[in-house]
DNA sequence: GATGAATGAGGCTTCATTCAT
DNA sequence: AATGAATGAAGCCTCATTCAT
């Protein structure tokens, strides 16, 4: 039974892989099922078999990113060199992983609009577990501030800084990520250093 | 024969500003032609009067989208003043303006993900004028490489600061933006500091 | 008031003329009131003002069919010359009526299918006065089966020739039309002598 | 995996049988894709299962009817027996075909006037394979013409005959059709012979 | 009388989901 | 487990008809 088990979530992860890819691609409002099936390789309603609705697959996707999210910062959260550099590698790190898995990049994309109000969502208000993009990006900003503050105490950057700056730092990288998207031609990956630079220079210590 | 009273371009703008209102609070995907036509007080048909199809309402919603943004760097590209405030204006003027109008904002994440690959382009190929926000977006950044470029010869910021630079720039912007979307709590329209102290002071001459 | 009368009558003919050409052109089906309305060069609205429904117009537009159709046998019961050369005057007529006013043979085409059973037609049964095509074709038989019986009572076509016979002649008038109408390089004016002189002949009596 | 016991080519036939009783009673104009569902009984959505649009279970339809019309004018073709006597069977072959089959015979009739402008083409121009009932009838009479000119050699008809006599052949048979389905009263099938013999005799030497 | 804006019922088509095989 | 045929709810759009001006 185990080996089955073990089966079963290879494939559901082997039709979420496709799902990402169809989602990347279309998006999510334009994929059909039949899609993400074709995609994956397996007939319409095997899909059923691991995921119990479109919705459901919607929220697994999610899952991903919010994961890729968490493992970024937990990186950065590890201790032994100093918070700025920590910081810098944080910020690089970002944008580096974002720009090499672009389909997680633009579903996360996606998920900022539909992660809103989603139709099936009853006006009552009890739906499906929500897609938490605001606790994810609550915890970016969180590790960040962390990182600016102990970065104050170190004398590296301004004192007193905090969730606002954090909030510009988030800011730089989603938005690049966001010209990149909408404009391919953006050089979205060289921007990890004016990003950095621009970024940590603005919250240094004035002279 | 008469002209009737009715004047068809505000009625059109009338149903416009409910589309604008409802794509904001739904999302593009989830709005029904018969919610556009319920928050503006017709019936389902009488939308037909005005936009020959769903489609005609969203590219319309993305021109709205688009001219706002225009206004928004026309305002900037203004001479008069030192580039380095001018820039300082034109960001704290868009904060405010994205954060006044939060239904245009929000249509405009729902843009990038839509704009990217919309359902409706029919497989032919040549569908309506796409929404270009690619466009929007490269004359967002030109406007401000030219005024930090100008800043960069008056000695108020590093001389050779260009596109990349001002993607940065443009990025603290909306990626703020997007923060504040996802989660109301973040405070948007008190980030145009934050934004404009980092970024301006991170791209000052190094002392 | 008088005036006013004549009047009314005259715009309700000519947004007739103008419904049989529209009518001729796409068919029933595919007309919509507001290509009558186009074609007669009036508002949507106003065409209501002369018919009461759509349906209302179709059946003007038959009553033009039947009364056509009426002249047609009325001339041909005249008496006065002999019967063969009536019934030969008749089918040249009608071939001549029929190719002379494209418009109301299309139509009758139309009526052939539409008049079976409209969809408006509730499945009860008492609908709108009944398009009686086959009261038209009825009568149009009888006066030809009258001339039949004459012109054999004359000695000029066989005797005992009856309603059978008159179908057949009916037929090839209203066949005849119909390979005109599906493919126009049918010479249908032509077929005149062709059809008169091999239903003529054909009934002759046996040498 | 497995090819599904249902046989979709049979499926398919059983839906097309079920639009063509449905065609026949209520026209095509009036006729809904859920009509024909229920015909079929099978849910709506099911019907596009073999077919793509309502206008392709249309074209099929026409298919049966050119089919039908094919398979009738080629055993005429077969030689063997004297040009006149496989004319009067082919006559009296067309009659039975189309009294034993009304539904496709009042399917012909809807033809007669769909065919020629149909609404579905789009204003570009090159629609579906357009429903050729020109071309069908073309064939009809060469077949016809043939015979005519064999029959003539033979002595046993005028010589000379050609297009125009076929086309008066062809017209009373769809002619008489016509007035059946017009006035079920008429009694067509009967009319196979007033039609054979009018005709031939009509085209016989004078005498 | 005329108009044409407004309405809303109705038809086509799509697609998430189910279920018999 | 896997399939894909079947379902039917929903959404887009059209158009006959009404009605205020």
């Amino acid at each position: 039974m185990a080996p089955k088990r073990v089966d079963r979530a290879a494939r559901r992860e082997d039709v979420l892989d496709a799902a990402v890819r169809v989602f990347a691609r279309r998006g999510f409002a334009a994929t059909r099922i039949e899609d993400v099936a074709a995609e994956a390789g397996i007939a319409k309603g095997s899909v059923y078999l691991y995921f119990d609705s479109r919705d459901a697959l919607l929220r697994a996707a999610f899952a991903r990113v919010a994961a890729r999210s968490e493992r970024l910062t937990a990186a950065a959260a590890r201790p032994g060199r100093p918070a700025v550099q920590r910081l810098a590698d944080l910020v690089r790190g970002a944008v580096a992983m974002l720009a090499a898995e672009p389909d997680l990049a633009r579903i996360m994309v996606d998920l900022w609009s539909t992660g809103r109000a989603r139709p099936g969502t009853p006006p009552g208000g009890t739906a499906a577990p929500a897609l938490d993009l605001a606790e994810v990006y609550r915890a970016y900003r969180s590790v960040i501030a962390d990182l600016l503050a102990e970065a104050g105490r170190d004398g590296d950057l301004r004192p007193g800084l905090g969730q606002a700056e954090a909030a510009v730092v988030v800011a730089a990288i989603e938005g690049a990520l966001v010209q990149w998207l909408v404009d391919p031609e953006v050089p979205f990956a060289d921007l990890a250093d004016p990003i950095t630079t621009t970024c940590l220079n603005g919250l240094r210590p004035r002279p």
